[in-house]
DNA sequence: TTTT
DNA sequence: TTTT
């Protein structure tokens, strides 16, 4: 059924690169997206939506956009339920199909340097592809490649640290 | 900035209205959206997304609109944060600017009889308009005229109930 | 870039089924989507808009809508220049990823019983997929599986004929 | 019924601001959107969108935004009908509620000197309100303040010169 | 007629 | 050229 999200925001961090055990890229980060109207207070309040994405925009979203980047997303909304403390609890994200960057002119200024300038989409997520494993597990993060190198995500991309083991078909892909 | 949603799916249960003490009408339903895609169970799942509509379009969600009513809307998203037990929550809904009646043929079957049949639109939510009492909070809802009346909304429409005593101004319009 | 387009409407005729000479699907038709607000002679007037729609998606479209039919649409406008008598024209169509039937109850009544019923979504045009030669040009269209075969098209799906032998390197996708 | 654009892309000239016998301002500019892939020569296409806004936002407009300027659009497609040469002919655009200004650090670097720096929104449109005259013809478009003064529009705002007089009532809001 |  |  027809589930469509457009929005248009800043990071608020870094967004942060994570891989299946099976290799496939995830990235996620968070979208303030200013409100359209400002509050009785006078503060033009934000909306903090989180955002995944798969594949390879997950890699180019990790190497372009960083804290303060302003980008759009199309996408689709996704509730995801989880239990904690025996409560079930409930997490909405956008799942990109595109993320955009948009920052048009040599911007960036300081910081990891992303070159960049050109305003530039990704695409993320193709519906149903084969799940090869195409993704070898080789980190392309070029702004994580230090000492930790990249991270196991399993079913929840925001999550910290994920030690389960599942498999990919766990993964709503 | 850009926040845009447009979904299509079947209420959960019939919409509740309410009236804020300043006699402005607020609906609210959850929509169930089937995902794209079966998962690895072979299951059809879906995502279960909150609706708030305010004003005439509130009354009309609540007087055309029943549990399984197939409904499109198209709104932005918005995130409500509040406290329980210390702890931050999040609450994800959208904010209905249109709500349109998808059932084209004298459908509805049993129950309240809406007789209907035709695609129908409502439009909710004009972006700030002047917030006169036009709405005297007398109850129009056409189903829910019985013994209760209607239920005054304060700040969080899809609580239960709302004792807090609080003006428009707390209102996100 | 950002470019998204959703749309609820009806039909205003029968789809058209062609196929390119590779043998890939793809289906036309035009969407009456009705105005917010009737015209000041009292009118509610509508727009009527140019869809196209590829590959399986097409022969669900051509298979389970006809005139009339309420339908939901994702996709992106699309703008085609051609020259007529020496003038550039401009075409303006929407290129679907998703069509959506919306006849909820067993409607459809007269005509071609597609039986049907259910709500149901066609996802078409998968970005950039391998064009392999999977729709080996068998016709699987039902309502037109008469006389006439099917259609070749060549670069304009909603042109009436087409006998120019362009491959499918012409073709938007 | 549902009729939901969103954009995002560069425009490919100054906007043209216009006002309404009654005063109300209508601006128009064409926005080039580039698509996802290239063609099979390898080049990257765009699509070139005609936009509508009115009211203040038309006014933000003319006065923030020029040839080159990134911008997002949230609006609805339309199609206008009119005859030439006794030939039927149809323009298609985009009468935009909100646009947003995407140019993130003091960009827009020769030329006018717009100062801004912050992404911004205007937002235009604003459904059904009421058509009074508090446009009072006044031009406030910093840009094209010179000597030619403003230009009315009649009922195509994307008309070079418009000498037929027509009222408010023939306008689309 | 087109933008970066 | 248009749908309910």
């Amino acid at each position: 059924m027809i589930n469509r999200v457009v929005l248009v925001g800043r990071l608020t961090k870094d967004p942060e690169l994570k891989y299946t055990p099976n290799g496939i890229a995830v990235a996620t980060f968070t979208l303030a997206v200013n409100r359209q109207f400002s509050n009785p207070q006078g503060e033009r309040e934000a909306d903090f939506l989180n955002i995944v994405v798969w594949r390879k925009a997950a890699e180019n979203v990790a190497n372009f956009l960083k804290k303060g980047s302003l980008a759009g997303v199309d996408g689709r909304i996704q509730v995801r339920t989880y239990e904690q403390d025996g409560r079930r609890q409930y997490f909405t994200e956008i799942v990109a199909d595109t993320v955009q960057f948009l920052e048009p002119k040599g911007s960036s200024g300081s910081g990891g340097g992303n070159g960049g300038g050109r305003s530039n989409d990704f695409y993320g997520a193709p519906p149903r592809e084969p799940q090869g494993s195409s993704y070898g597990g080789g980190n392309q993060n070029q702004r994580q490649n230090s000492n930790q190198g990249f991270t196991r995500v399993d079913d929840d991309p925001f999550a910290g640290s994920g030690q389960i083991d599942i498999s990919d078909d766990d993964l709503p892909f």
